[in-house]
DNA sequence: CACGATAGCTGCATCCAGTGCAGAATTGCA
DNA sequence: TGCAATTCTGCACTGGATGCAGCTATCGTG
């Protein structure tokens, strides 16, 4: 996909810069780890002043999360275009799987990298973490908007908050136990397996 | 309560100097705020030297959360301590109000200010998630110990998720909405509530 | 009580992320 | 081409965090 047309020509060249930023940092992150590549090291490989750096991501974490904010779009779009039919949690399921991790968190580059450094670096676990709670929360406020009969704002937060704990509650175990190269498909199964049975009591209306 | 019984001098002393930086840092943080108080201020209103911090706390933020694995330890503990005729569910439901948010958070005036920090502050927001999930992991870890034949260690990853998410989700809404309004009577109240409307999905048995 | 061993304390130097500022450079537009 | 608005960049500085080396206090033993 294209996300530059329509772009004035310095709307353009910034897009440029900071995927050359981002290509950088994964290039280096790769090679020499996250903690020892610093940011002057990354704005350097990409040819820009280290000060530089912060016009383009707030801080060093940020860069590993170029486009968190469309995953949450789609998520809200997917609720906004949802089947009148479908009940609240019918919505979230199908939103989420839309959207789910398995887009191409495997193939891309980034995501993979990403999905090592939440695991081993602290300050990238927190960041994802607060990143995740963020976006439970705009999602549940599109939820609750959605179903203004059947959720009020607490019932929305728990039932998106159930949700995304469910699987990363699951994911969590999944990869930390299977040593690391095991069949995505597997995996896959035995997360949705979990998360099914734990989220049993709100599937109110019947399995899919 | 008193821990420093069999402890030796040394230890009592360490814990007396622990105890005092937190006491310090409270003060400090209420008075001129997180972000504007510094290691080093903290260290010298507790007399010591500025390094020394570092051998109390391993950062900053760490201050903030000084006993984080007690409470992980008495729920713990109370799944150990289960009734052999209760389920997962009802284990994890117990053991969960037992030690839940509701046991000082609301009086004790680093609580207080913990809570108001989790909200205000980035950094104290994404220590105090990864604090959460790395206590769910135990937590779940020791469930699926307790109940080998019912739940497999992801199973109950995604069970434990659920339960937390679900309950965060929902008290933080509420506490979204009622500001600053520091009234620990009212927020109790509003936090059980929300607690109430997480859970009862899973109460399939009726209430207490 | 004395004494050596050990653990804890401290200052110093250093690294790195992040911010404010002011001037230079680049781009958009008339 | 020239002017205005953005953007880039170096510089100076703050604050958190770590390694190190030497000092001090505590502990257990004789």
């Amino acid at each position: 996909m294209r996300y530059d047309v329509g772009m004035s020509l310095r709307d353009r060249k910034r897009a440029r810069v900071r995927q050359s930023l981002v290509d950088a940092a994964t290039e280096l992150f790769e090679r020499d780890g996250y903690e020892r590549t610093t940011v002057a090291d990354i704005a350097a490989a990409a040819d820009i002043g280290t000060r530089t750096f912060f016009s383009y991501f707030a801080s060093k974490e940020e860069l590993l999360f170029p486009e968190s904010d469309r995953r949450v779009q789609a998520t809200v779009d997917a609720i906004a275009a949802r089947d009148p039919e479908d009940s609240p949690v019918e919505v979230l399921i199908r939103a989420l799987y839309l959207t789910g991790v398995d887009s191409d968190d495997l193939t891309d580059r980034l995501a993979a990298l990403r999905l090592r450094l939440i695991r081993e670096v602290p300050a990238v676990r927190g960041r994802a973490l607060q990143i995740q709670l963020d976006a439970q929360q705009q999602i549940a406020a599109h939820l609750a908007e959605a179903f203004p009969e059947q959720l009020d704002r607490v019932k929305a937060g728990a039932l998106v908050g159930a949700f995304v704990g469910a699987v990363t509650g699951a994911v969590q175990v999944v990869m930390e136990d299977l040593p690391a190269h095991h069949d995505p498909k597997e995996m896959r199964a035995a997360v949705e397996e979990a998360t099914g049975v734990a989220l049993r009591p709100w599937m109110t209306t019947r399995p899919h």
